[in-house]
DNA sequence: GATGCAATTGCAACCCGTTTGCATCTAATT
DNA sequence: AATTAGATGCAAACGGGTTGCAATTGCATC
């Protein structure tokens, strides 16, 4: 049993450390697909449900989030959270620090009565190379 | 042929029609199986690609966007655009009409030379009722 | 009103991201 | 080393969305 009921007695295997890995070399969040090429290429013998299986294992230090274009990504949830500003000419994705929404959350929560738990802003639109 | 080449020659037909009637009194975004289910009460040999298709067509007076449960939500283009407040109890959806970023987009734009055509933004929580 | 024709529809099959059942394997404890 | 619950590989299934095709319909022209 574990000594740490919240990290569960999840088992540590080459599949979920290297996926963990590779979450965390990631400069944006990846697509379940794009975390499995960069997976093989160290265990050839993985398969997609594996992924899958561990992003629900390890929701709790994960944020998925679907696209418009209907796949989810999934980034390692950071003290910080960040948005993304996605070109809809060349799919370039731009990382913005700082959260717009940090000093509006307060208001917004009062207002409607609303406990806010998390949000999803994505901005779309064309970076510097496309315009 | 049509005299206004953005209105384009789209038939009206009477599942179209029905369609933008039933987003126009819609009192929040659709998903393609809603907007089936109400346009066959009242036109029931109608399929739901017809749904997707008139998606399609319409996209330029509709707003798509895919929340993170993997459906997409239809809304009609309005003036003034709104953001949802979605209850992760009840799934109820409550409308901001105020977006809180149109006062940042401005700045956001210009520190990442990127032009900003469209955002999404959705915010998860509890609602009055479920807190 | 009849004709011509492209847009639209209904239907069925398909696509693709994601999930699941099951047998096997493996990490972690004894 | 034996035990066993959790994890993996594999293949099949699921579900939202898409597409090919033949039949229908809106609409412009006669």
């Amino acid at each position: 049993m574990s000594k740490n009921q919240n990290v569960s007695d999840y088992k540590s295997t080459k599949q979920r450390n290297k996926i963990i890995q590779v979450l965390q070399d990631a400069k944006r969040p990846l697509t379940a697909e794009e975390i499995y090429l960069l997976v093989k290429d160290e265990l050839p013998s993985v398969v997609i449900s594996t992924i899958y299986r561990n992003m629900e294992a390890l929701k709790n230090i994960i944020v998925k989030t679907v696209y418009n274009d209907g796949k989810a990504r999934y980034a390692l949830t950071k003290e910080k959270h960040t948005h993304n500003l996605i070109c809809l000419k060349c799919t370039k994705i731009i990382a913005i620090e700082k959260c717009p929404l940090e000093a509006l959350e307060k208001n917004l929560s009062e207002q409607n009565s609303f406990e806010i738990l998390e949000h999803k802003l994505e901005i779309y639109g064309h970076c510097k190379d496309c315009r």
